[in-house]
DNA sequence: TGACTTAGGAAATGATCGTTACCTATAATT
DNA sequence: AATTATAGGTAACGATCATTTCCTAAGTCA
């Protein structure tokens, strides 16, 4: 049989700590899977494509209805655990930061409109992703979200 | 001082049934309050820029950091209570299909243009709502989430 | 007024959960 | 091989949580 409670408690030192570290791992495990999902992507547009589809991927079937432990801690935990609510808020910047960069290096090489409102635009890609994790854990298939990504992308023409 | 503990079991079952009552309840006060904001609007194109702004006033500032009974639920709840999951996902489900009547309506009166996906594009103003509710929780202010609103209705011209 | 229902609260009970203490077997060290 | 560290497991403990029981006060109806 599995891990059994207690045993836990070896290596942690109490529930906080392992949650902790799960969160950890996790995001350390989306942030590799987002690194090779970027490796074929050259100009700002196609990081952004590349970025909206590595959250799309994971927003769909039975990956989709596992949910994301981000957005799981932020509805829960947030309001009386202050240091991990910051962990959770990081986590999204972070996200935000990444197609903030991508669109400014997109509007450089030509490959995005330079008329974008940069912070606006990352902001607004930040909200699909979270929505398309949302439409992942009610239940959805890999082409609804694909329709949506596109669509995204389209938002920034 | 507030209402106690075991007073609640007078009124309810369990737990699951206080919830559900409450669930209900925030429900209901939804709906009411997507009617106010709809009262006004005639086009499609109006309504769907009504309902994007109702789910956008409850996404910034105070109530967005108290955040969604629906989308909370959707999260914890989802995995091992198959009753519930089907009231959230429901929940979606209603958002979604008075999305798509908007938009077909603004595709009649021609408030908004014919090449539209109804169901694609009603999934992903869906998708931008729940999405405006995570950003919501993170922290959000009006300014944001009008910006969001405003490319979200570019996104179905 | 007096019996009776009703709403609410305080405290007791049982279940579950977080945590610790202690035991066992295997791996590392001499 | 003997000893010691290490990883894991089982069972006990304490805290917290869901639920029930019992009591009280106020309102209702005869």
């Amino acid at each position: 049989m599995g891990l059994t409670a207690g045993s836990l408690y070896k290596a942690f030192k109490d529930k906080r700590a392992i949650f902790i570290a799960a969160l950890d791992r996790y995001i350390q495990s989306r942030e590799v899977e987002l690194a090779r999902h970027l490796e074929s992507a050259q100009t700002g547009r196609e990081k952004v494509l590349a970025t909206l589809r590595c959250y799309g991927d994971v927003s769909h079937d039975v990956e989709g209805r596992r949910g994301c432990l981000v957005l799981g801690g932020l509805t829960d935990i947030d309001t009386f655990d202050a240091k991990l609510a910051h962990r959770f808020r990081q986590a999204l910047s972070r996200i935000e930061h990444l197609f903030a960069g991508f669109i400014e290096l997109g509007v450089q090489d030509e490959s995005l409109p330079n008329h974008l409102d940069v912070e606006m635009s990352a902001r607004y890609l930040l909200c699909m992703v979270e929505g398309m994790r949302v439409l992942g854990k009610r239940g959805a298939n890999a082409a609804e979200i694909e329709g949506i990504v596109l669509q995204a992308m389209r938002s920034l023409d």
